[in-house]
DNA sequence: CACAAACTACGAAGTTCTTCGTAGACATCG
DNA sequence: CGATGTCTACGAAGAACTTCGTAGTTTGTG
């Protein structure tokens, strides 16, 4: 892990947990992983997490209470980073396609794409 | 693993270097890597990747030649999926924003991505 | 106080990834 | 023939990931 920010497998189940419900406890990160993970090592990976300086704690009356600390969008620079430029080798062009095939979006979740991309295309004077 | 397609970082270096060389020997997977991995390493992780059904090989000369079986819209298509549904919760429009920002796309790349859109929007009747 | 319940801490164990050294096969060159 | 160079095969070793058992702490209850 050259970068500061990449998960593994286990790790990113439970960051996707802390950035959904904001925060939570050790039981209540379990209770996000629908329970499947035995608690001590829901506890020990958030430990790790806590080393790598992903989440931190809060003590909350005897337990504590996680938060994360890096960005979802952070997270996923570094992912898609990853997928455009060793799988599609730059083109962010395929990697939408493959992004949105085999995918429904509602028209209006469209045109706001399409707005993002107008936004994204070269150097614009916005309004 | 428990799905079919998903790399290790080193695993997902090299089967970069065949994606876009289309084959490689040994030794030309190593240069693609800017050779910074020694040669038994790379041979060793091609033998891994051709364990896990990833690439097959194909005798040349004296040497071997490794050709990709995956294709890289499988491989992209697990990794954006584990992008989506863990950091965006199934946003494909927070995904785009995040692929966007920060880029520059030249305007055709942004029509034929727009086109990609209005393709996925609904069900469409085409024309 | 004794006991149970809810926590965290710690460390061991199994697995995978990655790296590399060494050995063996085979062909070429002098 | 014998040395050299180019390959693949194999196995060891260290690191990281993941899992879980056990122990210790603290709080609440009878």
């Amino acid at each position: 892990m050259t970068d500061g920010t990449a998960f593994t497998e286990r790790e990113l189940d439970i960051m996707s947990v802390l950035w959904r419900e904001g925060s939570g406890t050790v039981a209540e990160v379990r209770e996000g992983l629908a329970g499947q993970v035995v608690y001590t090592t829901v506890l020990k990976i958030l430990q790790i997490l806590e080393d790598k300086k992903m989440v931190r704690h809060e003590q909350e009356g005897r337990a504590y209470r996680y938060f994360p600390v890096v960005e979802p969008n952070d997270a996923a620079g570094h992912a898609l980073g990853r997928i455009v430029d060793k799988i599609f080798h730059g083109s962010a062009e395929l990697t939408l396609a493959r992004l949105v095939s085999g995918r429904k979006l509602e028209p209006d979740e469209v045109a706001r794409m399409k707005a993002m991309l107008d936004a994204a295309r070269g150097e614009e004077d916005g309004s």
